[in-house]
DNA sequence: AATTTTTTTTAGATTTGTCTAAATTAAATT
DNA sequence: AATTTAATTTAGACAAATCTAAAAAAAATT
């Protein structure tokens, strides 16, 4: 079956919600979608009809096995495409997802292949988040942010939880990107600031919400 | 301003009609599109709106200045992403038209821009057809077809006038693409059919139709 | 010039996706 | 437990793009 341009959006931003929350709320999914609740609730009685998505009027709705795996093959091709425009393009990491908003949703899925096979099947997209294969499957990566480790250990990042142009921004500002490696030298109680050094920079100071999204692995 | 994708196929077929006939009518851009003729009707009253095409009712139309720049545009991402589909991800010719049909409606001008430099700024599309600059300006390329050139001839092929699956099919069967290398045996005056040579291939007849449509230069 | 055929437009309906405002249900507070 | 607040759904409207069937205009034929 083939969906609609609206239909994939509404898929895909399902399946973001449901990473935080086993079920998505009306409210929140017009939140991320910049729409009304109606349009909503609209939207789901149709991604029912098609059997996409568990959903019982007042209670919350969630993916389905089918509605997953349609989801899945959204994310694979908005990360590939990512990985296209950064790798190939130039273009840098904060500015890529409103194009690959768009292009995640041509429909050819011998482009796809080729596509995959012309970036040498990337596993990580530019954000370090992992692109599913053609079955769905994708890696669950560990994801420990900088708040949470322990003082005087070096890291590497390996993606970020918060991917709004602000965050990208300020990342590109500090001199962090994925792959980067850093030594956490403290933590602060008073708002969760941490201080952090990066390789070949002098010692900063990060917020605590920064440090929230910021995840990585040991280096 | 921006057009929907829609607007946009409609305002490049209008386009491309127009290159044989300087005035398009209802019936034909209605048949080019596949829809129906009613459609039409509608959606030129919308375009008149926006002032891209000059039309007055039952007079047919054509595209302004305004009308034929945008054309340009699309038809520039058109050509480019045909041109990234076979050279880049190893499409065949004759698969990546339905391709860049959709790749075409995506936005954004920086994408175009760097996609462009990633490609080399080519001149050409992989059919032989030239690719308008940013400003819309693009080469006129004299067009000699197989079926106005005098026998004893060697020429090589620089475009296809007839870009159908059929016609392509056809053309790969035959061995013959663009920048092929071939000598005209002879032209039989009964249909038009015309013997030819290609090179380290023995000869062979193509019917009039097709050496209409195989446009080339002087090797 | 009158008639027939073809082309084009209009009228009215349909589908998709959206919206606002009102009604309903659920959740939180007193 | 009653009341207030918040979330969700329904009702009804609208814009975009399409369609069919009927009407109107233009072109071709007799
Ligand atoms: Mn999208
Ligand atoms: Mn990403
Ligand atoms: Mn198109
Ligand atoms: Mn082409």
């Amino acid at each position: 079956m083939n969906y609609s341009v609206s239909e994939e959006n509404y898929i895909k931003s399902i399946y973001h919600l449901q990473q935080q929350t086993d079920t998505v709320t009306t409210n929140s999914l017009a939140n991320e979608l910049r729409t009304k609740p109606a349009s909503v609730t609209d939207m789901l009685k149709k991604l029912r009809t098609k059997r996409l998505v568990d959903y019982e009027k007042y209670r919350g709705f969630k993916l389905n096995a089918a509605g997953s795996k349609i989801a899945l093959g959204i994310v694979r091709r908005h990360r590939l495409w990512e990985f296209f425009l950064v790798n190939k393009l130039g273009f840098e990491w904060d500015k890529v997802h409103d194009i690959a908003e768009e292009l995640e949703h041509v429909s050819s899925a011998e482009l796809i292949k080729k596509l995959d096979s012309f970036l040498n099947f990337p596993q990580t997209d530019p954000h370090g988040d992992p692109i599913p294969d053609t079955n769905g499957k994708m890696a669950v990566i560990k994801q420990l942010s900088l708040a949470e480790i322990d003082a005087k250990k070096t890291v590497v990042v390996s993606s970020v939880g918060n991917q709004s142009p602000e965050m990208l921004e300020m990342l590109k500002h500090y001199h962090i990107g994925i792959g980067t490696s850093l030594k956490i030298n403290r933590h602060f109680a008073f708002d969760g600031s941490v201080e952090i050094k990066v390789t070949q920079q002098s010692a900063c100071i990060i917020s605590g919400q920064m440090a929230k999204n910021i995840f990585v692995h040991h280096g």
